[in-house]
DNA sequence: GCGGAGTACGTCCAATGTCAG
DNA sequence: TTCTGACATTGGACGTACTCC
């Protein structure tokens, strides 16, 4: 396997970063280089070795970790979710390689639609000079790719399996609508079942019958080797040359209609590949059904073999300028033991290492920038702050709020630009390091939920010469990862111009097993950036940044009204604030409509505010903001508005609260046993601070760190000090990795540092989240846990909080890692009158939608606070067969989302049945 | 429950610009 | 230097599926 870049410049050789997981069907060739990694044991340097001891940490296993998922085919990694046994037909794990036994009988074919340009030995060393496209091994076969069949490591792939290959429309993906599950790129291309055409992926049936493919499909000419150059899958167009294609080999309508003559009326959909959580996906192909198919892998072959499937020239043409390192040349730099560097090896097994020019000065032996393992990041879906003590992540242009994307079977629409024309701008503050570093960019949710990756739509790497950044795409969970460099020549700043947006089709989506969101209008997503900063400490700080919602449908984009700002985002219940909403589309005729509804969905108000139209413009209106039905209500109110341009031309729902009017006496009332959770929970979600659906997996959340939450939000209500797009930053605990040398065996304490996002410094000092690593990222929760310092410091917090708790259902958790909860922060602008503390208890639980507790049957949530002290000790007798009986689900206001409930089971079903083993045994 | 109208989705078409040969 | 072909990008439109009334 060879983890290969794909070097933005149009002049280097192309390159693949993506794993490629054997990718040859010629059997002559030589498998061990495929899979090999080279170990980087040596390669700090006395200035960098602090930070090279952070990377070691986090990757202790010693393999080079590189982009994509090669990490997962190290050795036995921390992450179990990803470990992967070295797959069949890699027959050994020799030090920190793997190779591949040609003489394993081939399992089923194109298990990875990827087949990775392996240049030639002379190809390499007449690179920037002559070029010889043969195939080192096999002159007849000049297809830079091949099909190496490797069955069975699925298990590697099953997760990261699940993006479009389709995405990468410049350079790096293949795509199918039915594929394997197994394959992280879809196979679409190689059929398991003898290469009969019935039984390729319907999109791909065609392509037997080609014989004069494209030679550069949906791509740069001059970025990289793209899959269908070699198996003509663009070929299939029947306008080959009118416009550029997905890589992925686009279908047509006919091709379409012909494939599907029974229904030839309909058109049917076929599933899209992209982020299959679950092998069991209807459309997903199994592999294991099928044998080796040699035929197929001969048509392939004859396809390649053909002139025009030789590697093109234009793929292989490289700037001149460009350096060629011998693996020789690279260990006398030092940089040898580059995992992620492109690894190009001789058949004689001679490393050859591609370097970017540029990397050459900024080069940290084995990675380009500071890129930390896959299987060592926090999951996409955890909440991760913007910025974390001196360290502050932020963008600097934000993108258009309008982005058509673009289909699998369309060209690329671009890359996501900004207002002004140019392209969104991050930038990293308070990074001091020399060190350049890599910024994760990927496609998240736009809606009230927590941010996590969007299921419709994926980042979409963007090359060609107008594209100034060089980017990487990388797996990460499911989602597709842009990472680009942050470099601190550039002030540590990076203009986004390579990031387009995928949108996968509804339809295939939403078969996916576990999927419950739907796709039909769910056209908003934002930009999300994380960067991870090692510390000299050996640990890493997390940041990360959301972008304000995109709108990607096309119709959006000069129809619907779109509110991107409001400058006010509460009033007390007397209305009458003018609201000034800055947006798109707005018309002389636009309403502004307030509405609440009940946690049932019944909407129970609504309320057109006053808009004035001598002063609104196209894109602001000036609102006067109506009086709330309830003048007496006594706790904020959550309602929403919309703009509407006229029939169901609305835009997004907007979020607008209403404070009651100020109370001169607060009365402390009794609460009951489990009400302050309830209370200080919904009250949080309340004000804003906690959009999720709040529920324990462990049961063991508390009063106090509720009401810790609680107040904390409240302070940030009152602080006034968060931006006005707030709700879309992800303003939460801070994740540290802590050095640690046992990251395989023992838990890794993600310690937070200081609450960044909370303007509030008592609250934020004394609010410490901890991020502890069980065995393994996947199986890591994140705990927020008191440090107070002061006298009256509240006992350790336990509130524990998971989107999708995939990450807490990687097997029991031990007593000490089961009290966890990292809950975002969001912080909301000022609002007056904001409710006190005390003003928060009293909040009517009946008020507020949606928790769920989990807690022991047995065990109350006490009246008093327990000291941390108490908190152990019924942890520590809350033994494992205790709670098998006593777990219990109490489900309050049904108004979960499905997704929430699904994972709430699902983790009560794991827990029990963890419990239930552990008590047989 | 049914049907028509409107809307959303997915795909295709065409124009334009850039770049390499 | 100019021409041509290939491709990326982009806006628009069409056919079908879906939703709403």
């Amino acid at each position: 396997m060879t983890s290969v870049y794909t070097e933005k410049d149009p002049d280097t050789l192309g390159i693949s970063e993506e794993l490629n997981h054997g990718s040859c069907q010629d059997e002559e060739l030589d498998f061990s280089i495929l899979f090999e990694y080279p170990l980087c044991d040596d390669y700090q340097t006395s200035e960098q070795e602090e930070l090279d001891i952070a990377h070691k940490v986090l990757n202790p296993s010693g393999v080079p970790y590189t982009h994509g998922e090669v990490s997962h085919y190290g050795p036995k990694s921390c992450n179990s979710s990803t470990y992967a046994e070295p797959p069949d037909g890699i027959s050994g794990y020799l030090g920190d390689r793997y190779y591949l036994d040609p003489a394993r009988q081939a399992g089923p074919s194109a298990v990875s639609p990827r087949i990775e340009i392996t240049p030639s030995h002379e190809l390499i060393h007449s690179y920037g000079r002559e070029l010889n496209l043969g195939h080192p091994m096999n002159p007849a076969n000049t297809s830079p790719r091949s099909t190496l069949p490797v069955p069975g490591y699925e298990s590697a792939y099953r997760e990261p399996s699940c993006l479009s290959p389709a995405s990468s429309n410049s350079s790096t993906s293949w795509h199918s609508d039915t594929y394997s599950p197994y394959s992280p790129w879809g196979s679409p291309c190689v059929s398991p079942n003898n290469g009969q055409a019935d039984d390729l992926c319907p999109r791909f049936q065609h392509i037997q019958t080609l014989t004069s493919p494209r030679t550069s499909p949906g791509t740069s000419p001059r970025t990289s080797v793209t899959e269908e150059s070699c198996l003509g899958l663009n070929s299939s167009s029947p306008r080959p040359n009118s416009r550029s294609t997905s890589p992925v080999g686009k279908r047509t309508y006919d091709e379409h209609t012909n494939q599907n003559t029974p229904v030839a009326k309909h058109r049917s959909r076929s599933p899209s590949p992209q982020r299959f959580r679950d092998d069991s996906t209807p459309n997903a192909f199994n592999l294991h059904q099928y044998p080796y198919s040699s035929s197929l892998a001969d048509a392939m072959n004859s396809l390649n073999t053909g002139s025009s499937c030789s590697i093109p020239s234009k793929i292989v043409k490289t700037n001149p300028s460009y350096p060629l390192y011998t693996s020789v040349e690279l260990q006398q730099e030092n940089y040898l033991g580059s995992g992620e560097q492109d690894v190009k090896r001789k058949p004689g097994s001679e490393q050859v290492f591609l370097v970017p020019p540029n990397w050459t000065k900024q080069l940290v032996p084995g990675i380009p920038f500071y890129s930390i393992p896959v299987a060592s990041l926090p999951s996409l879906e955890w909440p991760v702050p913007s910025q974390v003590d001196q360290y502050h992540l932020q963008i600097e242009v934000q993108p258009k709020p309008h982005h058509r994307a673009h289909y699998e079977t369309e060209g690329s629409r671009g890359a996501v630009k900004a207002p002004t024309g140019g392209h969104p701008v991050i930038q990293l503050h308070g990074y001091r390091g020399k060190e350049p570093l890599g910024l994760h960019i990927f496609i998240g949710t736009a809606d009230e939920r927590i941010l996590k990756p969007h299921a419709f739509y994926q980042v979409h790497r963007i090359t060609g010469k107008t594209v100034t950044t060089t980017s990487y795409e990388k797996i990460i969970g499911s989602s597709k990862v842009l990472e680009i460099p942050l470099e601190p020549k550039n002030n540590m700043k990076a203009i986004i111009d390579c990031a387009g947006i995928l949108k996968l089709r509804n339809a295939d989506i939403e078969l996916r097993k576990g999927e419950t969101d739907i796709g039909r209008k769910n056209t908003r997503v934002r930009m999300v950036f994380r960067v991870h900063i090692p510390q000299p400490g050996g640990g890493v700080v997390s940041l990360q940044v959301a972008s304000t919602p995109i709108e990607c449908s096309q119709r959006s984009a000069h129809e619907l009204p779109m509110v991107e700002k409001q400058d006010v985002e509460c009033c007390s219940v007397l209305g009458g604030q003018q609201m000034i909403l800055t947006g798109q589309n707005f018309t002389s005729d636009s309403k502004v409509v307030f509405t609440e509804k009940t946690h049932d969905g019944q909407q129970i108000w609504e309320s057109e505010a006053s808009v004035d139209k001598d002063k609104s413009q196209a894109n602001m209106l000036f609102v006067e903001v109506p009086p709330y039905r309830d003048l007496s209500m006594r706790h904020a109110v959550k309602v929403n508005f919309y703009v509407i341009n006229g029939k169901r031309k609305r835009s997004q729902p907007q979020h607008f609260t209403f404070m009651p009017l100020p109370v001169p006496a607060i009365k402390t009332e009794p609460i009951d046993e489990y009400e302050p959770n309830l209370m200080t929970a919904k009250m949080s979600r309340s004000l804003g601070t906690l959009p999720q659906p709040y529920y324990h997996p462990q049961g063991m959340m508390t009063s106090d760190s509720c009401l810790i939450a609680s107040m904390a939000s409240c302070q940030q209500l009152r602080s006034g000090l968060s931006p006005p797009d707030s709700r879309y930053q992800q303003q939460t605990s801070a994740v540290i990795y802590p050095r640690s040398k046992s990251l395989s065996t023992s838990p890794l304490l993600y310690q937070q540092g200081s609450l960044m996002a909370s303007p509030v410094p008592p609250m934020a000092d004394s609010q410490r989240s901890v991020l502890v690593h069980a065995s393994c990222p996947a199986q890591s929760t994140i705990i927020h846990q008191q440090q107070s310092t002061s006298p009256n410091h509240h006992p350790t917090s336990i509130i524990q909080f998971s989107p999708t708790n995939h990450q807490l259902r990687g097997g029991g958790l031990q007593e000490h890692q089961r009290i966890m909860y990292c809950e975002n922060y969001q912080t909301s602008p000022a609002c007056s009158p904001a409710p006190s503390a005390s003003q928060a208890q009293r909040i009517s639980p009946s008020h507020y939608p949606t928790v769920i507790q989990q807690q022991p049957y047995v065990q109350k949530m006490p009246k008093n606070r327990s000291s941390p002290s108490q908190l152990e000790e019924q942890r520590s007798s809350d033994n494992p067969k205790d709670r098998s009986g006593a777990l219990r689900v109490t489900v309050k206001e049904e108004n979960l989302d499905q997704l929430y409930l699904d994972d709430v089971n699902e983790i009560i079903r794991k827990d029990l049945t963890a419990v239930q083993g552990r008590g047989q045994t």
